[in-house]
RNA sequence: GCUGCUGUAGCUCAGUCGGUAGAGCACCUCCUUGGUAAGGAGGAGGCCACGGGUUCAAGUCCCGUCAGCAGCUCCA
């Protein structure tokens, strides 16, 4: 998946977690240790929200160990029992599997995984694990479990680890002792005849109540390098209960039925083309009306907050992007270079150099900042053909794009105009966010200073607009730091869409300046930003959260309206030519056939509305309205039912009510 | 890019041991005039992803390429 995967930094959070300094360990086997007083692993629900209000600096909360999740009702939290659970199909692994290396076994936001390396067959040749190899795996772990009995630990010195992991032949393991940070307990746990080098905690013993089921096998590189050896990751999740497993597995299949690849056919929204390469979306016409009244209440939004739109080439010279410093620091992600007459031409992987140079085109003076230009931009980018996913990762799309030019007293009134757009959009869509703050990377332009300068404006700004922010070190771009926002859908999953860069440096490289009050010639400041990211994401992701049910305002086909009867078609064609008229997307099911055909086409279709009419609704000119998912149904006077309508577009309402009868 | 898996009609899938292609839905035509989620009959639709190879014979076996899927790594 490409959302919904553990958050940034979750694993090494995860593997840092170590037992607490100083707490005394037997040197032979004893029972586990509490948990007590350890961090534990976020789980599902977790992600703090950024409310008005709070300390923009505070740390992010998802270390903390407050929780309200009602799965967490066993003896143990959640990711202790699957960090457990992770080890018991470690042990049934290496039953099954003799010889079978181990790596990291952590809990995980959704469950747990274990990273293994499975020995050769007695062919020699290498093994890979299947679907039925789990179920093998998964029936072992039930039997160990039935007699593992306590879970024991033992605090060992490092040589003794490593000497002790060396004689199983644990060769990650080994290496694994060597993480360990100077004046950590190196402990580990066993169960049964299985021992395993692990920081815990862990559940005391097998034998209580727990439901788990092993979920997919994937390569996975040792310690998450590409040089190094690719294990097998195997993962699986569990519960206390056999209750919150099945609601768990439900839910996936929600996520499964929820997918925009899926949806994106059956609903006829978009696809791609092997003829045409990966990565590149076709918008077919019902994504298109979507996609346009997103740009129309985009464009509105904008022009209301004093944008201007800008509109420049796709190609360039590749000299401009010498100058913009991409080539140094973005090549990797650029197409090759076209010779065109003996010069060098590229396609633009961002926008920002061309709004540049409109900005340079004439001298600027300081009564016409700030200037805040809006594109919708496309621009391509080279991905590696493994990252690519439907709409959600491709390698054109359109950026909504703008860079703010500005002075420095301006610049947090800028950015906190940003956020505050940004916020508006995205609650339009009933999306909820966190926003990030994104430090230096280790590939940038620029001096510390002008870094620092540039962060202070973002925490200012954000702080400003009390907006909490969670540190995302060094996640910048190569050009500045940026407060990234992160959307929460409907099931819960997160999204990066939203972004707000400070830059002070590409107008240092391209020698910007404007002429202030005094004469003099002083440098703008550029804020990059992005509210819906890129079209193609935004709306993957709009697919997804709307499970392909869209809000009246977008939807492709706003209304259906279904004779009972072939004498009532004059009827309904009227009442769709009334609509038409009024600008709504209406399909006019006038043609032959069965009436619950229809119905049942247009409930496909999701369309939001359905008006049915037979004789009676002729006779009182009103109409049957049948809601989207719902099997009741109001008649109502048309007038009523166009007035209903109206508002509900007019207000971009993501409610779908019943007309008051 | 890497590891593993997959590619048969618009969609979902069947196709046995290698013997020349099948279903349901969607689509088209005709019949059906039906009060809230599939009326009936018929028809059309396939370079079995693409390119090589093995074989008397390849959707089926082998190799390569492309694309997709699950992850890893990286991002709007």
């Amino acid at each position: 998946m490409a959302y919904g995967e553990a958050r940034p930094g979750a694993a090494a959070r995860i593997h840092s977690l170590r037992a607490l300094p100083g707490r005394p360990r037997p040197r032979s086997w004893g029972s586990a240790p509490s948990q007590v007083g350890r961090r534990r692993i976020p789980d599902d629900d977790e992600t703090p929200m950024a409310t008005p209000g709070t300390d923009p600096h505070a740390p992010h909360a998802a270390g903390c160990c407050d929780t309200t999740d009602p799965r967490e009702r066993g003896p143990f939290p959640l990711s202790t029992l699957r960090h457990s659970v992770s080890h018991l199909m470690a042990s049934a692994v290496a039953k099954l599997f003799p010889g079978a290396k181990f790596g990291f076994g952590p809990a995980v936001e959704h469950g747990f995984y274990y990273d293994i390396e499975i020995p050769p067959g007695e062919d020699g040749e290498p093994r890979a694990l299947e679907e039925k190899d789990l179920r093998r795996i998964e029936d072992e772990m039930r039997r160990i479990a039935k007699k593992a009995g306590a879970m024991q630990c033992l605090t060992l010195t490092r040589d003794e680890a490593k000497a002790r992991m060396a004689a199983q032949g644990q060769s990650y393991k080994v290496e694994a002792v060597d993480l360990i940070p100077a004046g950590e307990a190196i402990t580990f746990y066993r169960h049964g005849d299985w021992e395993d080098l692990c920081e815990g905690p862990h559940i005391d013993r097998f034998d209580r109540e727990f439901a788990f089921q092993l979920t997919t096998v994937a390569g996975a590189y040792w310690r998450g390098d590409e040089k190094r050896p690719m294990l097998q990751r195997i993962y699986g999740t569990a519960f206390w209960t056999k209750e919150d497993l099945a609601a768990h597995l439900a839910w996936l299949e929600e996520v499964k039925a929820r997918d925009h690849r899926k949806l994106g056919t059956d609903l006829d929204l978009f696809s791609t083309h092997d003829e045409a390469g990966a990565g590149f979306v076709f918008w077919h016409p019902n994504l298109g009306l979507v996609r346009r009244e997103i740009e129309s209440f985009w464009w509105s939004e904008h022009l209301a907050r004093g944008y201007e739109p800008v509109y420049t080439p796709h190609v360039v010279r590749e000299k401009l992007f010498e100058k913009s410093g991409h080539l140094q620091n973005y090549a990797d992600l650029m197409y090759s270079p076209m010779d065109i007459d003996e010069i060098l031409y590229r396609i633009k992987p961002m926008n920002c150099p061309g709004h540049i140079l409109i900005y340079k085109s004439r001298g600027r003076s300081y009564r016409e900042l700030p200037l805040r230009w809006a594109e919708l931009g496309t621009v391509y980018r080279y991905e590696r053909s493994g990252v690519l996913h439907g709409m959600l990762r491709v390698r054109g799309f359109t950026q909504d794009d703008s860079h703010i030019f500005c002075t420095p007293e301006q610049l947090a009134d800028e950015i906190a105009g940003v956020i505050d757009l940004i916020a508006h959009t995205l609650r339009t869509f009933g999306f909820q966010f966190t926003a990030y703050l994104a430090t230096r990377p280790e590939k940038a332009i620029g001096s510390p200073e002008v870094w620092e300068r540039a962060l202070e404006a973002l925490k200012a700004a954000a702080a400003k607009s009390h907006l909490a922010l969670v540190l995302d070190e060094g996640g910048g771009a190569f050009y500045g730091p940026k407060i990234d926002f992160k959307v929460r859908d409907a099931l819960g999953r997160e999204w990066q869409n939203s972004t707000v860069q400070c830059d002070f440096n590409l107008p240092e490289r391209f020698d910007l300046s404007y002429t202030d009050k005094d004469g003099a010639h002083k440098r703008p400041i550029m804020v990059h930003r992005a509210v819906l990211g890129s079209f193609e994401r935004f709306v993957g992701g709009l697919i997804e959260h709307f499970g392909g049910r869209f809000p009246l305002w977008i939807a492709p086909e706003q209304v259906a309206l279904i004779p009972i009867r072939e004498q009532h078609a004059d009827y309904v064609r009227e009442l769709s030519g009334i609509l038409k008229a009024d600008g709504f997307r209406v399909g006019c099911m006038d043609e032959a056939g069965h009436m619950n055909k229809k119905i049942q086409s247009a409930e496909k279709a999701r369309t939001p509305y359905m008006l049915i009419a037979g004789d009676r609704e002729v006779a009182e000119r009103t109409v049957a309205v049948r809601r989207r998912g719902s099997r009741e149904q109001t008649v109502v006077p048309f007038e009523k039912f166009h007035g209903l309508v109206k508002a509900l577009r007019a207000s971009r309402s993501l409610e779908l009510p019943a007309p008051a009868g």
